[in-house]
DNA sequence: TATTGTTATACTCTATAACTATA
DNA sequence: TATAGTTATAGAGTATAACAATA
C-alpha cells in the first residue's frame, strides 16, 4: 500500500524489498553470495567447498574417521559415503583400517598437493572476504557470527 | 599433526576444527543455524521460509508479477512457477491478469490472515537473533553483511 | 525482438530408516 | 548395547534449455 507512485522506475532500479533490512535475510543472502564466490574458485581445483573442509579437516586431524569428519562438519554419516568415495576416486585420499569396523582417513601425497592449492585459495578468499568490510565493522563480524552460533 | 595428545577427550569435547576462524566458514554455519531455527518457527504456520518472504514481498509490491518477484528474491522463473502454485492452492495468493501475459499476485483474505502471523513470527525472530549478539557487536552486523553482498 | 509463464529435467544438498558387522 | 560404515530413498533447493503466447 506503498509507493503505488513508482510505475516505468520499477524497471529501472529495483525497489528494495521489505526484507533488506532483516539480519535474518542478509545472513542468508551473504552466505550465498559467498558460498557461489568460493566455490568458483575452487572450481579449476575440481573441487567443491565441502570437499575442500574435508582436505584441511583430515590434514589437522590425525586418523581421524568417517564419522568424526561428518560430526565435525555436520554432515550426516550416510552423505559422507559419496563425499569419501569421490575424494577416493580423485586419489585425495586412503583409507587404512583402524580396527575391523573404523577407517582412518589419510591424504594421499596428490591430496597434500592439492591442500596446498586450497589453503592458497582460501587464504586469499578470506583475506578478500575481510576486505570488503569497512574497517569500522571489520572486527565485529566474528564475534557476532559467534554468538549467532553459539 | 598438533594435539595427539588428546584420546579420550576427543568425544567429550569437540576440537577445534581448522575452519572455526574463517568468516566464510562461519558466516555459513551462521545461516544454517539461522534457517533451520525461523523454518521450525514458521512451521507451524505450514510455511516454507521462501513463502512467508513471498507473502512479505506480495503485501508491500501492489500488483507485482511472478517475474517480479523472482528478480527480488533472486529465485529463478522457473521455480517460481510450483512455488505460487503450492500458496495458490493453500488459497493465500490469487491472480489477477494485467494483460493477456503478465498476472498480478494478490493476497486473499486468507493470505493478509496468515501475513499476520507471519509478521509476527519474523518480528519476534529477528528480534531474538539480534539480542542473542552482544551489545558492542551488535550494530555492526547488518553494516557488515550488506557490504560483502555489495 | 524481448519477455512472461510454463514444462521438463537434472544435479546438489540434506535427512531418515534400515541393515551388517564390529566394538 | 552402541557405534561405524553402508545402502536406499525422498524431499528440498537450484539451474538450464526449450516452447508458446504476447508485449
Amino acid at each position: 500500500m506503498v509507493n503505488n507512485n513508482m510505475t516505468s522506475d520499477e524497471n529501472s532500479r529495483q525497489k528494495a524489498a521489505p526484507l533488506d533490512d532483516l539480519p535474518g535475510y542478509l545472513l542468508r543472502k551473504a552466505a550465498r553470495v559467498m558460498m557461489a564466490e568460493l566455490a568458483s574458485r575452487l572450481a579449476p581445483l575440481d573441487l567443491r567447498i565441502v570437499d575442500a573442509s574435508v582436505l584441511l579437516l583430515v590434514a589437522d586431524r590425525e586418523d581421524i574417521t568417517s564419522s568424526e569428519i561428518g560430526k565435525a562438519l555436520e554432515i550426516q554419516r550416510a552423505n559422507m559415503v559419496p563425499l569419501l568415495a569421490r575424494l577416493e576416486a580423485a586419489s585425495l585420499i586412503e583409507r587404512k583400517a583402524l580396527d575391523r569396523k573404523s577407517q582412518a582417513i589419510h591424504l594421499t601425497p596428490t591430496g597434500h598437493d592439492r591442500l596446498q592449492d586450497v589453503r592458497t585459495i582460501t587464504g586469499q578468499f578470506e583475506n578478500e572476504l575481510v576486505d570488503r568490510i569497512p574497517v569500522e565493522h571489520r572486527a565485529h563480524l566474528v564475534p557476532a557470527l559467534q554468538a549467532l552460533i553459539g
